[in-house]
RNA sequence: GCGAGAGUGGCGGAAUUGGCAGACGCACUGGACUUAGGAUCCAGCGGGAUAACCGUGGGGGUUCAACUCCCCCCUCUCGCACCA
């Protein structure tokens, strides 16, 4: 309920706020005017501020509104500051939840699909939001998948895009597999479900031939990136420089190709580990008369889901193959284990085992009695014997290492590299983390994978010509959740574009993903339907310059469109290296102290709160409550606060009403013929627009620009009652009330243009220009010093600004209350701030 | 274990980067107006015998002066984690 405003004062000019009333005009006369439509034949300099595009679900939520108040608030003001602003809002509308609420209800994805987009763009528009909806795009429209259809194409013809049979991420519950990325500890991103080992043929997109840039240009992004999503995508690349060594296998013509980081302890590695899915573990046990033992351990492993595989405190356990290979450096025999911590996936699936300067090997020497060998002896004086308890993994000297012994291990790290590479039983190599991205889903909401298996030809990419290759409409989904393509004989059944035989589509569709790896390019040119952007219109507005969004997607979603972007680029698409010049990841917003969700019955709903307070109180509340990168704590009491400030101003407004003229923020005029009252009061304007630029341009630091907002009000509120009638009065409070209408439009828009309008002013806010405030006018006649002495507060004093130092060490030695303080002692020192502070250090 | 960040009143949070700790707001207390107050206005609001003084997670240090800089430690949040 709003309560019913009925003080006399408030309605003494008939006006009282009406949030609905005020927000729907103003959203109506932004939308008749087109006043946020974009276009890149403009002079100005340009300003691209993305938010991260929703998932249509049903409803905004408040980690929406808070995301999308933020990006408002900068769209709003760099359009002020003179910007050509481009601010699209779009739908990430591909994705299973779609599916399953189509099962539910008996219709096609399509349908809830572009209902809930339909009601949730009506939410949006309901908050103010300053988009340019002519831009608006979908990703599961045709219009748009056609497009990452071709870029499939394109990737396929570079060697960008290739098909693998690979053991793949299956999630159960999903019924699709994953990439690496989407599994958080072993368990589904979407859904929580442990993710199974499955085998099957896969599209890949190479990402891997990027991870060099992809980690290099990090380091360019480090102004505008928070440095933690900088530090999570560098690990995730994770790169590290090595060696691979082989082992000759003995009585094999094989050897075993290891991939190490400590190619210095070569002489102490004393056996070899495989993981249990290497590729030459089949003919090493086959003459083992353990064989069948083997083969049941290396099921059993390879069987595991993820989590309990690695997990920390999974039992290190091995199997003897019977056969050994030998230490290319000294010559020794090295038996072959095969040991369920080796993962096939990184390096070469292949370790050779140091235990006394690897703690896992040590574990696993010392469950089967394995020779420990030292090589690398600190340099602080203890010896390392082979009986020592926990690996040595520091610098050192080099022991027990034939001709290089005494060397330092630093340096015969270089030494033992050459001498590898030269015999040619080594190369250095560079090892990543990062795996191919696997795009494949086993789904039907998404885009499809344009490619035809032809009998005769195999995989086959369809004809350019022949895009897109559409969704059918008039596909059923099956209840138990499969994707119904397979099925489908209307979809499935083709012609080979290259011999005419009968072929079969491919049925899988894209990871969403995918679409979410361009949105942002598209944006430039969205109506475009003879390519997926204009070339100028991308080079005009990209990069984005301000990204925002959640930290969720600090991986996944953000190395994705990383990696697009170098692979347009290199394509001749577009002519950036990044896709985000500057990332805002803010924080979540939580009630009761945890995140909000349907299961804990702590959901706030954003449109509940704009039909009781409109969306201008939202939006400050959102804004105000906490810095952007922090978390927000939903408080009841603190959004009436909210709206308790908006009433406040507009009662402020409507009173001074009559006396207020447009004269523009921080209003021309003779500082010096002011009282002193109005000195004070613009002096304090000016230094608030001072203030709120800084916190709003540099740092985003909106929460604190409204403090100052609230401050300037605070100081109107005074000087109305407190000021005499007199000359300058009218245009010192117009100006002052003007500069915090403008300041605060940003983020309150809709009652800031109200006002606005009512004082008289014919352009509105939203096309007026940011205030610039006059350094003039910051300048006091009195300023407040303090005391000190010895470093504690002892007196304030106000004293003309232009004092001098020996006059301030005077007012401030005869300073009553500094003389309790200083009577009877030594002054040794006196340490004077101008305009701010002086210390008397004085000692008995 | 590695990486990033945080720790300030009853609460959310400030502090121009070394210069008045607690801006702004919420909550609370007292008062005014009032049939009424959940509206509004005024005043107060870190602790303390309202005096000294003590206070920014703890302990040291640098400095005339430290929330801020340096060293050690504790706690919490997030991310990664048997990565060879």
């Amino acid at each position: 309920m709003i309560p019913l405003n009925t003080d006399t004062e408030f309605t003494m000019n008939g006006y009282r706020y009406n949030p609905l009333e005020i927000e729907n005009k103003w959203q109506e006369k932004w939308e008749l005017g087109h006043s946020f439509k974009a276009t890149h034949k403009d002079s100005r300099p340009k300003y691209y501020v993305l938010e991260m595009f929703p998932y249509p679900s049903g409803r905004i939520h408040m980690g929406h509104v808070r995301n999308y108040s933020i990006g408002d608030v900068v769209a709003r003001l760099k359009r002020m500051q003179g910007f050509n602003v481009i601010h699209p809002m779009g739908w990430d509308a591909f994705g299973l939840p779609a599916e399953n609420a189509a099962i539910k209800n008996k219709s096609h994805p399509a349908r809830w699909t572009y209902e809930n987009i339909s009601y949730m763009k009506a939410e949006l528009k309901k908050l103010g939001y300053s988009y340019d909806w002519s831009r608006e795009l979908a990703t599961c429209h045709p219009g748009y998948y056609k497009w990452e259809q071709l870029f499939f194409l394109k990737f396929m013809k570079k060697g960008l895009v290739y098909r693998k049979k690979a053991p793949v991420n299956w999630c159960p519950k999903c019924l699709t597999v994953l990439a690496n990325e989407q599994v958080e500890a072993g368990v589904c991103w979407r859904c929580d479900s442990v993710v199974e080992k499955k085998e099957l043929a896969q599209w890949f997109l190479r990402i891997t031939s990027y991870a060099e840039e992809l980690l290099e240009f990090l380091d360019s992004l480090s102004q505008g990136w928070p440095e933690r999503v900088i530090a999570m995508q560098k690990n995730w690349i994770g790169k590290s420089t090595g060696m691979e060594i082989n082992f000759q296998v003995e009585g094999l013509d094989q050897a075993i190709r290891v991939f190490t980081t400590r190619q210095d302890t070569l002489f102490g590695a004393t056996f070899m580990s495989l993981a249990p899915e290497h590729e030459l573990v089949p003919e090493l046990i086959r003459d083992s008369p353990d064989k069948d033992r083997i083969a049941g351990f290396i099921s059993n492993v390879s069987r595991m889901d993820q989590i309990s595989r690695t997990s920390e405190n999974m039992e290190k356990e091995g199997f003897f193959t019977g056969k050994y290979c030998i230490n290319p450096v000294n010559g020794e025999k090295m038996p072959i284990f095969i040991a369920n911590f080796v993962l096939v996936e990184y390096g070469t699936g292949a370790v050779m085992a140091v235990p006394a300067h690897d703690q896992r090997d040590l574990e696993f020497a010392r469950k089967y009695h394995l020779p420990v060998k030292v090589v690398v002896q600190p340099e602080d004086g203890s010896v390392l014997s082979s009986e020592l308890e926990s690996a040595y993994a520091g610098p050192g000297t080099m022991v027990n290492s034939g001709q290089f012994t005494g060397m330092d291990n630093e340096q015969f790290k270089e030494a033992i590299s050459d001498h590898l590479e030269q015999r040619g039983l080594g190369k250095k190599t560079v090892n990543y983390r990062l795996r191919d991205w696997n795009i494949s889903r086993q789904r039907f909401w998404g885009a499809p994978i344009p490619v035809i298996y032809c009998q005769k030809c195999g995989p086959v990419p369809v004809p350019e010509k022949d895009l897109p290759v559409v969704l059918p409409q008039d596909a059923k989904m099956p209840e138990d959740g499969r994707s119904p393509l397979p099925d489908l004989q209307s979809f499935l059944e083709v012609e080979c574009p290259e011999c005419g035989s009968p072929g079969r589509r491919e049925t899988d569709t894209m990871d969403t993903f995918v679409e979410s790896s361009w949105y942002f390019a598209r944006y430039a040119d969205a109506r475009n339907e003879q390519q997926p952007f204009d070339r100028e219109a991308v080079d005009y507005w990209l990069p984005v310059d301000q990204y925002i969004g959640g930290i969720e997607h600090a991986i996944l979603h953000l190395l994705y469109s990383r990696f697009f972007v170098k692979a347009l680029r290199d394509l001749g698409y577009m002519d950036i290296d990044e896709p985000f010049s500057n990332l805002l990841t803010q924080g979540m917003v939580l009630k009761d102290g945890a995140k909000m969700s349907k299961s804990k019955g702590n959901v706030v709903d954003p449109d509940e709160m704009i039909n009781k307070y409109g969306a201008d109180t939202v939006r400050l509340f959102c804004l105000f409550a906490s810095p952007p990168e922090k978390d927000l704590e939903w408080s009841d009491s603190a959004i009436e606060g909210a709206y308790r400030f908006l009433n406040r101003l507009w009662r402020l407004v409507m009173e001074l009403l009559p006396e207020l003229k447009p004269v523009g923020p921080c209003a021309d005029m003779d500082h010096d013929a002011l009282e002193p009252e109005e000195k004070a009061l613009r002096t304090k304007e000016h230094e608030s627009i001072q203030k709120i630029s800084r916190d709003m341009n540099d740092k985003f630091q909106f929460n604190t620009a409204i403090a100052g907002i609230m401050e300037l009000v605070n100081a109107i509120y005074l000087f109305k009652d407190e000021s005499k009638d007199s000359p300058n009065r009218r245009e010192v409070l117009s100006s002052a009330v003007s500069s915090v209408l403008t300041a605060l439009s940003p983020i309150t828009p809709h009652i800031c243009e109200e006002m606005w309008s009512k004082m008289g002013y014919d352009c509105p806010l939203s096309q007026s220009l940011w205030p610039k405030y006059d350094s003039r006018a910051l300048h006091r006649e009195e300023v407040l010093v303090v005391i000190q002495v010895n470093g504690k507060l002892r007196s304030r004093i106000s004293v003309p600004a232009d004092v001098s130092r020996e006059e301030l060490k005077v007012l401030a030695q005869n300073d009553e209350k500094a003389i309790k303080h200083i009577s009877g002692k030594e002054i040794v020192k006196m340490v004077i701030v101008p305009q701010k502070l002086v210390n008397i250090v004085v000692k008995d």
